[in-house]
DNA sequence: CGTCGAGTTGAGACTTGTCAATACCGGTGG
DNA sequence: CCACCGGTATTGACAAGTCTCAACTCGACG
């Protein structure tokens, strides 16, 4: 029987990727929930504009910078987050350095779905990032008083979830080319969506986040981006900003 | 660029595994909520005892054959339910016939966290069993009715996340050794709890099934189990029922 | 201009998937 | 009670795709 075989996951190669100091980081900045970004998206939204000075009391805008960590995997949970600007990876690290990355979080996404006590995955700055945090006890308060916000919040709960099928099944049962479809096709609809021009993706993640994302290798990440580019299905501006070319062939090729 | 391979998916090799037919079969029977198996476990659990008289009006019990289906895929949502004895399976069929096994429901597991208006998976029952029915809007009505009952599914929920959590990174990371071996204590775990003998594991579904959950072929699934066989971490007393025979080492197989 | 990290590309190794044959189990019918 | 049959599981040989290892390119930065 083959030992572990730390196939793929960046940090296997012997880079460690979360510096302990980068915790440090944190900021805390002052900002009006009146005027946030995301006061019509998140899970907030429900709460009444006059009702508005009660969430800035209980809650804190913490700011990022790239590659620092927000809430460390096995810490134990005191707070929730909204991210409001940026964007944040959620990552998963084997024994053995292998790495996972569970998710990447874009404004408008909740952090703290979770019935563990324990943080059950890092989550670090991918770029320049603001968040909100709330206390877990701000949080039950909240959602005795706000019923709306406790419903959205389990609305976005379950849309997680079904989030979480879909890339089980890409994971499961789709090849390096339908996985990287969907994926670009799913990012390039949420930063659309977020006021991006349409058919293009900001990339900011490293080929390293996308593979650990996908699970895949840097290099198969890479030779795949390329074999679409060849295809002209993508224009790479940038290797971090592509154009989609032919959004419908690679619908296609994502397995529709 | 080559197309779409069809790589895994008991399906892919022209077995049509969801029969039309088998909706049919569903069959509505009586049932009193006191007495209900999953009484304590199910998130029903939190409407009190003098009140189950107003859940067994609103809710029905229906008995499932094995391999009959109870939900399909693309049918729009209308009830939600809970398991209360017996296994089922939730399957998401690709175009071409790429299969995936999103997961076992055990009794007292809940389904319908979504937040789609249709049904993403099917779902099918693995052996015999019985499920708890409510439509949509009386779920709405009892979550507002019993708070309890609304916090106990949004705590059911996170869980979920969480699971599809620890799945997405097995998928995504880990080696078929590694995922079978991990896949076995939690149906050992989960069963265990549930009335089961200690490390065993009942194995009701097919090696497809296992294999189209945790992204492999039915060969590598049985070539995975002779192999854990041979080192006499398992015992099969049948290929459906397994003796976990060295758990500690099976822990570590599956990287703790 | 040189260095460093990230990304791309190439060649070969290895695991898993594919294809195919055989063994096994349960149910049916003689 | 036993032989037959269909579906399932196991095992083997081979092919294919991805991973590994390594060289090279590119761009940012000092």
């Amino acid at each position: 029987m083959s030992s572990a075989r730390p196939t793929g996951g960046a940090t296997s190669r012997g880079i460690a990727f979360s510096r302990p100091a980068d915790c440090a980081q944190r900021q805390r900045v002052h900002g009006s929930c009146a005027g946030c970004e995301v006061r019509d998206i998140a899970a907030c939204s429900a709460i009444p504009s006059r009702e508005l000075h009660e969430l800035e009391q209980l809650g804190g805008k913490i700011r990022l910078s790239p590659g620092t960590t927000l809430v460390r995997e096995g810490d134990a949970r005191t707070e929730v987050h909204t991210l409001v600007s940026g964007m944040a990876r959620q990552v998963r690290l084997l024994p053995d350095g292998r790495r996972h990355v569970a998710g990447f979080l874009l404004p408008g996404d909740f952090i703290g779905f979770s019935a563990a006590s324990h943080h059950r995955h890092s989550v670090e700055a991918v770029t320049e990032s603001v968040l909100c945090s709330f206390s877990l006890p701000s949080v039950r308060r909240l959602r005795e008083r706000y019923p709306d916000f406790d419903a959205n919040l389990f609305e976005q709960a379950c849309g997680e979830l079904d989030k979480a099928g879909s890339y089980l099944t890409a994971l499961a049962r789709m090849t390096p080319v339908e996985r990287l479809s969907a994926f670009l096709l799913h990012l390039s609809g949420r930063q659309h969506a977020l006021g991006g021009r349409e058919n293009h993706v900001d990339l900011p993640m490293t080929r390293a986040d996308i593979g650990d994302h996908l699970g895949l290798t840097i290099e198969t990440v890479s030779r795949t981006f390329s074999r679409l580019k060849q295809e002209g299905v993508l224009y790479f501006e940038h290797p971090h900003h592509i154009e989609l070319r032919d959004p419908p062939r690679l619908r296609e090729l994502a397995g529709l």
